[in-house]
DNA sequence: ATTACTTGCCTTTTT
DNA sequence: GGCAAGTAAT
């Protein structure tokens, strides 16, 4: 019966074992950490701990999904079915639909995505009339971000000091204005980001004792995945959820906290066991992953780190190979090493497609590797592009079906008013937006009311339209499940039939998608509709919030057979046979936005720590002398990382550049100064021989040939003395050359002196309107 | 109003 | 090298 303990060690039991009181256990990377948890909530069950009362929250909604299967498959039934384990966001969003009218929300709130959120932000600045250039978006939301994820509130932010100062020193000091105005649109929106469901659950608990009470009582037991990357929001959440009955396991290893950019604070964890008294604390340091040499390597480069704590991970794995260093000449050699190698490994040590992983630091450097691959027909999944519901044609239709379900979310509305084209265009938008904001009403309630606001006959008649169109589909909801009322939201705005009508590769996609949504809600629809003992909510509303919170990893197979490439930020948590560390080079990894805080870089190296510990048998870790950054060539120095592994345990090879054959020679590959520097420190020239030629190669590859390019305007090649005239100059019936229009006769001028304009009649390319602010115009002769 | 093209800005990591 | 925003042209 209680045979689910035999797998595992010491520690690993003790951790198990250990059912009342606070808990933290340090896990090492590959130490069995899942299998700890997997196995306790298996063991709380067995001892009779009812599953509605078991908590687990995760990061990803992989590793709640791999959690709630490996505790099926311990206890051998589906008790687990009634666990609460999911995402931090997914499970406070549950709650919240619940209870989000205690707080003013419309239960079916929407959930906002980074996208929603930053043209939110972009609304507001815009109408607090504040400069764009300036306020940038992006950057306005990560600020806000923070903020919310520190719980800071817009009051907080405006009176605190220190944060005002950055403000003003960024030359930005109306963020505070615009976090305010930003909280209260998405309120009026009826609308949540991702950090508000961590902050409005929190307001709900905190302000609320009745609830807060309730779901005391139904999580007696609560455990936390990853704790070394919960933000302040989750670290007082946990704090209140486990203040009744203490009975809360953190699992977490310090040395892998990387996301202090979400507002992480490894504190939590270097404190937890100040938080409670009689805190259990168990280390799991034995690896059974990797190899010895790759845990010895591990251990040395987290020795540099300061703030940690102690621990050494150990193996009784075999030595295995030492790691493997390459240089090449540029990203793209760099791309071609590695599937190159891939390839042999293959044939010569009978590994899979699955048994390779490439990481990388940021998701640019993707295009290399992608592009090898598929030169060497070796198939591959890569992650942490934008999810199935983030396509336009996805949130198109989805914006439809957030209208119908809630009028308030203006960002749907907005989306949707004039798609398909119905002739609402941007001066009607602008004009039910102003005053819609003058009323202080929603863009829904104004569009109701259009009547009254001196329309014009012919926009006042599809507003209506519109209007009538959207409340039908919304009684719809009443009767029919969400399947059909989807269905017949496609048909009846013919969103459907026009993509089915573009026959277009991407239009056929763009179709496919569509219906590729409609099963994914006819799926939702039909799957079983309650979990013994709770009924689901099968909502469109509910559909819609969940949908929100997938990710693209979400989609995709994790067990198909093909190399996976992803950032290293994606890849905690996995494990792979064979992993390339890619791009290990200054201002790239460690990253030049981290590099200027002693924190900053050693999260830089606890980076580098995870990504070395994902190999179980081998480790190549690759750098590029040059590399493509925004289309131009840069050059960059090996990274600092590289230089503190231990020189005992690493095979330094230089794979080479470019095409063998003409690597000094005058040619295809490469500019002049790759060719001149490809010479250079030949510590191993010969490792293109070592790591195989790919077989048949071309001596100039098709990615290199010229292609060419089609232009619209006729070809015009400026002379060669061509130079600009001065503007002041240009009078009617002069000859004049263009740059890209080529000569032509100025047939009259226009405009005040600082919006010059004048007409021009090409003899290649007909008449044009010219600003001559802008435009470079030589004069030929001139006829006065 | 809508489209088609040019320009500017960018990139660190993501639930 | 790529995307979104801005602008010229129908």
């Amino acid at each position: 019966m209680q045979d689910y303990l035999a797998g595992l060690n010491e520690r690993q039991r003790e951790a198990v074992l250990h059912i009342n009181g606070p808990l933290m256990i340090i896990a090492g990377a590959g130490s069995g950490k899942t299998k700890v948890l997997t196995t306790r909530i298996a063991h709380l069950m067995a001892t009779g701990v009812d599953a509605f009362n078991i908590l687990a929250l995760t990061f990803t909604n992989k590793a709640a999904r791999e959690m709630k299967e490996r505790v099926e498959r311990i206890l051998g039934n589906n008790e687990a079915r009634n666990l609460y384990i999911g995402t931090f966001h997914s499970v406070f969003a549950r709650i919240l639909r619940a209870e989000a009218h205690r707080i003013g929300y419309p239960n079916s709130f929407t959930i906002y995505d980074t996208d929603d959120a930053k043209s939110v932000v972009k609304t507001v600045i815009n109408e607090m009339q504040l400069d764009e250039k300036l306020y940038k978006p992006a950057t306005v939301y990560n600020r806000i971000s923070s903020a919310k994820n520190a719980l800071v509130t817009p009051a907080e932010y405006a009176n605190d000091y220190y944060i005002q100062q950055e403000d003003i020193r960024g030359n930005r000091p109306a963020i505070a204005k615009i976090y305010d105005a930003y909280c209260k649109r998405c309120f009026k929106n009826g609308a949540m980001d991702f950090d508000d469901l961590l902050l409005k659950f929190y307001e709900l608990l905190k302000t609320f004792p009745d609830v807060l009470s309730k779901y005391q009582h139904k999580f007696r037991y609560i455990m936390i995945d990853e704790y070394q990357d919960t933000n302040p929001a989750q670290y007082e959440i946990v704090k209140l959820l486990g203040a009744m009955n203490e009975n809360v396991c953190v699992v977490g290893d310090d040395a892998q906290s990387i996301y202090s950019f979400r507002g992480a604070t490894i504190q939590n964890i270097l404190q937890f066991q100040k938080d409670y008294d009689d805190v259990k604390v168990v280390k799991l340091e034995q690896n059974y992953r990797s190899t010895q040499n790759i845990i010895h390597v591990a251990n040395e480069v987290i020795r540099n780190n300061k703030a940690q704590i102690p621990k050494v991970l150990f193996t009784e794995n075999a030595s295995g190979e030492k790691i493997k260093i390459v240089r090449t000449m540029t990203d793209n050699d760099e791309g071609k090493f590695v599937a190159d190698t891939i390839q042999e490994q293959k044939l010569r040590n009978h590994y899979a497609n699955k048994d390779f992983a490439i990481l990388y630091r940021t998701n640019a450097q993707s295009r290399a590797f992608e592009e090898s691959l598929r030169r060497m027909n070796i198939p591959y999944t890569m992650y942490g592009g934008i999810s199935f519901y983030q396509r336009k044609e996805i949130k198109d239709f989805v914006a439809y079906l957030r209208l119908i379900v809630n009028k308030k979310d203006e960002e749907a509305l907005k989306r949707i008013i004039n798609y398909p084209v119905r002739g609402i265009g941007k001066t009607t938008i602008d004009k039910i937006l102003l005053q819609a904001n003058t009323h202080n009403i929603t863009m829904w309630e104004m569009l109701e009311n259009a009547d009254r606001f001196g329309f014009r006959a012919g926009t006042l008649n599809v507003i209506q339209d519109f209007v009538v169109m959207i409340r039908s589909f919304t009684s719809m909801l009443e009767k029919q499940n969400a399947y059909d009322v989807a269905f017949h939201v496609g048909k009846q705005t013919n969103l459907v039939k026009e993509l089915f009508n573009d026959k277009s590769t991407e239009g056929l996609q763009r179709y496919e998608n569509i219906q590729e949504l409609l099963n994914s809600i006819k799926e939702w629809v039909e799957s079983p509709d309650n979990e013994e003992g709770e009924v689901v909510d099968k909502s469109l509303g509910a559909y819609l919030q969940q949908i929100t919170l997938l990710t693209d990893a979400d989609n995709k197979d994790p067990d198909a057979d093909t190399v996976k490439l992803m950032t290293i930020h994606a890849a905690k948590g996995l494990e792979f046979a064979c992993v390339f560390a890619a791009g290990l080079e200054e201002m790239l990894f460690p990253n030049a936005m981290s590099i200027n805080t002693r924190e900053e870089l050693e999260e830089e190296r606890r980076l580098f720590y995870v990504v070395v510990t994902r190999a179980k048998k081998k480790l190549w870790i690759t750098y590029a002398n040059t590399r493509y950054k925004f289309g131009s060539l840069v050059q960059n120095e090996p990274s600092r990382f590289i230089d503190e592994l231990p020189a005992d345990y690493v095979d330094s090879t230089y794979a080479g550049g470019g095409t063998k054959q003409s690597t000094f020679g005058f040619g295809s590959t490469g500019s002049a100064y790759e060719r001149m520097s490809g010479g250079w420190s030949s510590t191993g020239f010969d490792a293109g021989k070592k790591f195989g030629p790919p077989p048949a190669k071309k001596t100039t590859p098709e990615y290199l040939s010229p292609k060419p390019e089609a232009k619209k305007v006729a070809d015009h090649t400026p002379s060669a003395d061509f130079q600009a005239s001065d503007v002041n100059d240009i009078a009617v019936g002069q000859r004049v050359e263009h740059q890209k229009f080529g000569f032509g006769e100025v047939l009259k001028l226009e405009g005040n002196q600082h919006n010059k304009m004048a007409i021009i009649r090409f003899d290649q390319n007909g008449e044009k309107k010219i600003l001559l602010n802008y435009a470079r115009l030589r004069i030929l002769n001139s006829q006065l």
